[in-house]
DNA sequence: ATTGGCACTCTAGGGATAAGAGTGCTAACT
DNA sequence: AGTTAGCACTCTTATCCCTAGAGTGCCAAT
C-alpha cells in the first residue's frame, strides 16, 4: 500500500525530475530533501512506487522517472491544493498584475486573445492555446455601416457583449448614402436584440423588401453580414509560443516536427479542447491524450467566460515534464483576466 | 581563371548540395550531370573553384560544399536569368494562381498580410517575413465614427489607398449621437485630403473648438485617432513559419533557439529590411548578413507597392542551403499579388 | 520499519581498429 | 592545352571492446 511518505517521495522525485531532467536517484532525494531517513529507505519506497506504476526506471540500475500516472496524482494534488499553496497564489497575483498591464489596453478581441496567448507562452516558456468564445448565445446590439468609397462600405456587427466585427463589402454598383442608411435600418430592425444564431433565418427575408435595382447590392451587403456571423460559429483559436517547444525538443519522442504540424492543424486541437467539459482547471497528461502526436506532451487548461459568451478554454502545451505549478498559476491568472472584462 | 565549365560545375555542385545536404564528390557530379568529362577533370575544376573561394571542403578528403561567395554567384545568375527561366516562370504562375485564390477574399490589411506570410511560409517551407507598408505619404480620405454603446464608439480612419483602421474609444462620460457627429465633421474637415504624416499637427487645434463640457470626450476621441496614426508609423511586420525552421535545425550553427529569438525581435529584422534599398529582388547570404544570429541563414527578398503606399519588403528566411529558385518564384509571386490590389 | 553493506547491472565514454569515401598528384594521352 | 587513369594518402565513421562509475536490490542486522 501507498503510505504518506511514499507520496511525499513521489512528489520529491517529480519535482527533481522536472528541475533536472535526469532520472532521480535515491541518494539525491536524501540530499535535496529532508526526509530524515537513509537512501536505502527511499529505495524501498521507490520500489513500492514503481510496483504501483507511479515511477519507472529507464534501466535496471538507474534513477527513477515519473510515469504519466505518477504525474497524474502529483498534478491532482497541485490543482486541489492550488488555493492554499502560497507559492501558487503569489505567482498568480504577480502574473495577474503583469498580464493586465498589457491586456488592459487592448479592446479588440483578436488583438486581446492573440496577445494573451503570447503572454501566456512567454510566462510559461511553453506553447499557449486560447480558444475563442463561441457567440451563438449572444444577442445582437446593432448593425452599422460606414461608407468607404462609392462602391465600398464597412459592415459592422456589434453584440451585447460588445464584440465588434467588421467586413469590407464591395458592391457591384455605386451605392448612395441613402441606400446604405436603408440597409442599416432594415437589417437592424430584423436583427437587433436577436440571437446571433438566429440571424441567417431572420435576415434573408429582408432582401425581398428592396427595389429590384437595389437588390444586387443588398444581396452583397447581406453576404457580408452572414460572413461575419459565420466567422463566429467557426471555431478559432489563438496560438503562440511554438518556438518555445524547440527548447524541449528532446522531450518529444515522436519528433518535434510532427508535433508542430499537429499543433498547426488547429481544428483537431480545438475539437479536443471542446470535449473537455467542466470549468475547473484540468491537466491532460501524456498518453491520456487521445491525439497520438501529443503522447509526450501535457495540456494544462482552464476556462474563461466573458459576459454572455460561452465557456472557452485557455491552455498550455508542453512536454509532460513541465513546470506544472508555475504554469497552473499562469493559466489561472490569464483565465481570470479574460473572464473579468474589466475595461472601464 | 574561371572558365565557363567551372561555373557550370559550381552550379551543379550547389544544386546537388541543396538537394542532398551532403558534400558533393567529383564522382557524383559526373554521375548526375552530363559534362562529358571524367571525374578527374571535375576534380581539377573543383580545386580551381576552391582556390577562388567558391567552394570549401569540410576536410581534406571529402566532397565540396559551396561557400557564401559560391552561393552569391549562383543566386546572382538566378536572379538575373529569372525572367527567362522556364522553371521559375512556371512556378511563378502556378504560385500566383494558388496565392490569389486565398488572398482575393481578404480585404483587411492585417488579415491579408498575415495570411500572405503563412502562404509564403507554406510554399517555401521556410519562414516568411512581410513588412507592412509605411503610410506616411498617403492621403486621408475620411474619419468615421460608429456608436457602439452610450460611452463607446469605434473611430475609423480611411485612407486614399483604402486602408481602414479602427479603434474602440471609451469616453469618460456618455456621448450623444449629435456630439459624435460633431466630432466627425470637425475632425474630418481638418484631416480629409491631408497627409497622414501631418495629421497630429492638424488635429490638435481642433480640440479648442469644443465646448468645455465636451472637451474631455473630444480629447479621448483625438487620442484614439492619434493612436491609429501612430500605429502606421510604427514599423510592423507579419511573420510566419518559424516552425518550418525546425526541420533544418542542424543547418543553423549558432543554435536554432537563438535564431528564433532573434526573429522574434521583429524590430531588428525590420530595420534590416528597411536598409535594403532597391525594388529589385535581392538575396542576402549567410555572413553577408550583419546580424550575427543570421550568419548561417539567407534572406531572399523582393518589394511590393500597394497604390500610394511606400515600398515594403517580402522576404523568406531559411538556411543558406535553401532552394533559391523555388523560393525566388514564391517571393516574386507574392510581391506581385500584393502590388496589384486587384479586388474588384 | 529502517539501515549499512555489498554484489550486481547497466550506461557512458574512451581508445583502437578497419572500411570506405574522396581527394591530389603524377605521368601518360590527345 | 586540357584531359584522364591510376594510385597513394587522408580523414571520417562505424564498430567493438573495455573500464569506471552510478545506482539499484537484497540480505542480515538493528
Amino acid at each position: 500500500m501507498i503510505s504518506v511518505r511514499n507520496l511525499a517521495v513521489l512528489r520529491a522525485i517529480i519535482e527533481d525530475f522536472i528541475a533536472t531532467n535526469e532520472p532521480v536517484a535515491s541518494k539525491s532525494v536524501v540530499e535535496r530533501h529532508n526526509f530524515g531517513v537513509s537512501s536505502a529507505t527511499i529505495r524501498n519506497d521507490m520500489a513500492t512506487l514503481e510496483e504501483e506504476g507511479y515511477l519507472s526506471a529507464p534501466h535496471t540500475s538507474s534513477g527513477r522517472i515519473p510515469t504519466d500516472k505518477g504525474y497524474r496524482v502529483f498534478v491532482d494534488q497541485l490543482i486541489q491544493a492550488e488555493a492554499e499553496s502560497v507559492e501558487i497564489r503569489k505567482s498568480f497575483t504577480e502574473l495577474t498584475r503583469q498580464f493586465s498591464k498589457t491586456l488592459d489596453q487592448l479592446t479588440d478581441l483578436d488583438e486581446r486573445l492573440e496577445t494573451s496567448a503570447q503572454l501566456l507562452a512567454k510566462a510559461t516558456g511553453e506553447a499557449a492555446v486560447i480558444q475563442y468564445p463561441n457567440m451563438n448565445t449572444v444577442l445582437v446590439r446593432s448593425i452599422e455601416v460606414v461608407r468607404v468609397a462609392n462602391n465600398r462600405a464597412l459592415v459592422l456587427l456589434i453584440t451585447e457583449s460588445e464584440r465588434i466585427q467588421q467586413h469590407l463589402v464591395i458592391f457591384p454598383a455605386d451605392v448612395s448614402e441613402e441606400l446604405l442608411r436603408l440597409f442599416r435600418t432594415k437589417f437592424n430592425a430584423a436583427a437587433s436584440g436577436k440571437l446571433i444564431d438566429d440571424l441567417p433565418a431572420l435576415l434573408k427575408p429582408v432582401l425581398e423588401s428592396f427595389a429590384p435595382a437595389d437588390k444586387g447590392s443588398a444581396q452583397v451587403f447581406l453576404e457580408g453580414l452572414l460572413l461575419l456571423i459565420g466567422s463566429n460559429r467557426q471555431d478559432k483559436i489563438a496560438f503562440a509560443g511554438a518556438t518555445n517547444l524547440v527548447r524541449h525538443e528532446d522531450q518529444f519522442a515522436g519528433g518535434l516536427p510532427s508535433l508542430l504540424e499537429t499543433l498547426d492543424q488547429q481544428k483537431d486541437l480545438f475539437a479536443f479542447l471542446s470535449n473537455v467539459e467542466s470549468a475547473k482547471p484540468k491537466a491532460i497528461i501524456g498518453s491520456e491524450n487521445s491525439v497520438v502526436e501529443l503522447a509526450n506532451s501535457s495540456l494544462l487548461l482552464s476556462s474563461y467566460q466573458n459576459q454572455g459568451d460561452d465557456l472557452a478554454k485557455v491552455a498550455v502545451v508542453g512536454p509532460t515534464r513541465m513546470n506544472y505549478s508555475k504554469n497552473l498559476a499562469a493559466v489561472l491568472a490569464l483565465a481570470h483576466l479574460l473572464s473579468n472584462d474589466s475595461e472601464d
